[in-house]
DNA sequence: TGTTAGCACTCAATAAACGGGAGTGCTAAT
DNA sequence: ATTAGCACTCCCGTTTATTGAGTGCTAACA
């Protein structure tokens, strides 16, 4: 037995009146909000195979049906029409590049989970490219230098080096030298056991400084560590009953604190990727226990030259999928435009 | 009517036990538990004059006692003895400087939180003094340069700056040269309008980028703004019942999340410290409405170098107050320890 | 005078009983 | 194929009863 199109638009009906009502929803409500003009009788009927078919179930004997995993990922995938939506008090975010970008991006969280009322995540960009853009040592103190390592991208990170020599200006310029003609436009690959010991031997008495220094250029390239993931509306999982009872409410929480296992979520990129390139985990498809009573919708957004960062929201299952995903994709394109893309520069030599 | 030894022993058992069980605690419990060997009624006189006295209050007509704020606060101040208590777990964090000092932060929240059982909150340390160090120009792009900017207490920022003009390396030599010489060793006060006037005027054609640095340099000293606040721990208010109700909770975790409001607590520093620098606030003394039936705990520590954060802990206000300031001394001990202080240079010159 | 035993009273919390209502499945009629 | 009708189920909110912890008060006692 398939979906004709009588069943369709009645799963259509049930499921969005329990996206607004959240409670289960019956023969009689359908027969009358329906403009499909058929007794409750008739609609009975067509849910009995409904239910059979998977799509919706039922709580309990005498209650309204739900909607199944299966009936949202339908919905989804067949029923949803997209439309474009204005978030509301968008303003048009004029950005200063680096640095500031967080802020922006806490700011977009905020404003995601405001206008959907659902909690929100955004992962900070994440060099794609990786390479090496150049390095530049300073002196800070008599035993302190600051080592400034660049990635293609403009990221940017700092470290600062104990040495047990004293390195007056003469030599740190040196090796400010020797660093950027050797590595720059490197990325982790190519920085091989073979090069680093090639280093070092030409760095002669600072080979240990060197070593600390690659150390520092490592730590900055694996950025995947310490990936930043901004969070804004955890409080938002109290609107919806089905998730705020303590149980489940104290166990989003701590994962919504710890966001360490939602970059999975939020960084894994199959490479399948239907047009819109974004992605919705209904339930227990989110492979995360404390989710399966949630849905979860995934989007990356691109930030030019290379950089990729990841939005989510997570919501009930019963989330207004058409209002999150078209939020969503407002956002996405914010973001996608913010910076102009430009690919003419490859590298840059010292 | 003053607290005599007896009435004092009594509000002590009354507090300690509602701190274990959180029920109202009744004549014929503190009858039995404490050494005094007094009967129900005896107790009960003493009781009802504890209350007439504002140290405890009934819930409800028979209901035993709680404590009231007052209650509480007579016992933070005057009964609670303190401990040397380790925090089970304490690793002998070894850190490298920086950049990792946010991760040991977060670490240490994580571990507060998991010994105490209450939400904790970490500020990353402010630097105090807020002189400047030195300034770092590079070029990055055709377009872009690299402003790098070093306090005082090696607190280092990065912003990429564009320009109009093509800058060669001579001329950012020359740049570096001046702003460093001219700016080096002042704090905010100290870099006047008349002092950019004539720095913009040295700088000749170059007076535009010249701006930007200044503005970017103030944006890096100023960063009371982007005060960085880790938090941990949020899910353990669902421990305690009098702050899981949806309500409560629904504040709290927005509360938390914001953090916003909670810099305030955990900065404020009105000069008049008792000796061990911890303070606690008791319900309403937070000023802070959502946490009207939450205590904190804070303490203020310092990295060495000036730099200087804050730890708050948030639970009931029946929280285990002995357990958590021993905790959190010991974590502040712990941060205090691990940087050497080394007042020796006073700053460097270029 | 301070302490204690005893007793009546209060009140939250829990459980049991109840009725209403929404919804279903089935059957028979259209 | 659709629908009206009906019996049945089960959740849910309300009411009612019961229990038990705790109090305040009084009178007796050391």
């Amino acid at each position: 037995m398939e979906l004709n199109e009588r069943k369709s638009k009645i799963l259509q009906v049930i499921i969005q009146t329990y996206l607004e009502t959240g409670e289960p929803v019956g023969s009689r409500t359908i027969s009358k909000m329906s403009d499909l003009n058929l007794s409750s009788a008739t609609i009975r009927n067509e849910m009995s195979d409904l239910e059979e078919l998977g799509y919706i179930v039922q709580p309990h004997t005498s209650a309204g049906r739900i909607p199944s995993d299966k009936g949202y990922r339908f919905y989804v995938d067949n029923i949803m029409k997209e439309k474009e939506r204005e978030i509301s008090d968008m303003r048009n975010f004029v950005v200063e590049h680096t640095e500031r970008m967080e802020q922006v991006l806490k700011e977009m969280a905020k404003l995601l989970a405001a206008n959907t009322n659902y909690a929100t995540l955004i992962s900070a960009p994440q060099s794609h490219g990786n390479r090496l853009k150049f390095i530049q040592l300073s002196p800070v103190d008599d035993d302190q230098i600051l080592c400034t390592v660049v990635l293609e991208g403009n990221i940017v990170k700092n470290k600062i080096l104990a040495t047990d020599q004293l390195l007056d200006q003469e030599e740190i310029l040196k090796l400010n030298i020797l660093l950027n003609t050797t590595l720059n436009g490197l990325d982790t690959e190519q920085i091989t056991l073979n090069l680093i010991a090639r280093l070092k031997e030409q760095a002669g008495i600072h080979s240990g400084i060197v070593g600390d220094i690659l150390d520092a250029i490592a730590e900055t390239i694996n950025t995947d560590e310490d990936l930043e993931v901004y969070m804004s509306g955890a409080k938002n999982i109290f609107r919806y009953p089905e998730l705020s009872d303590t149980q489940r409410a104290s166990g989003l929480i701590s994962l919504l604190e710890d966001k360490s296992e939602l970059k999975n979520l939020l960084v894994d990129k199959s490479a399948d990727i239907d047009d819109s390139d974004i992605k919705v985990y209904i339930g227990r498809e989110s492979q995360v226990e404390e989710m399966e009573d949630c849905s979860v919708v995934t989007a990356t957004y691109e930030l030019g030259d290379g950089l990729r960062g990841a939005i989510g929201i997570v919501g009930p299952k019963r989330m207004d999928y058409e209002k999150v995903m078209d939020s969503i994709k407002t956002v996405k394109k914010q973001l996608d435009t913010m910076y102009p893309k430009k690919k003419k520069e490859e590298d840059i030599g010292d």
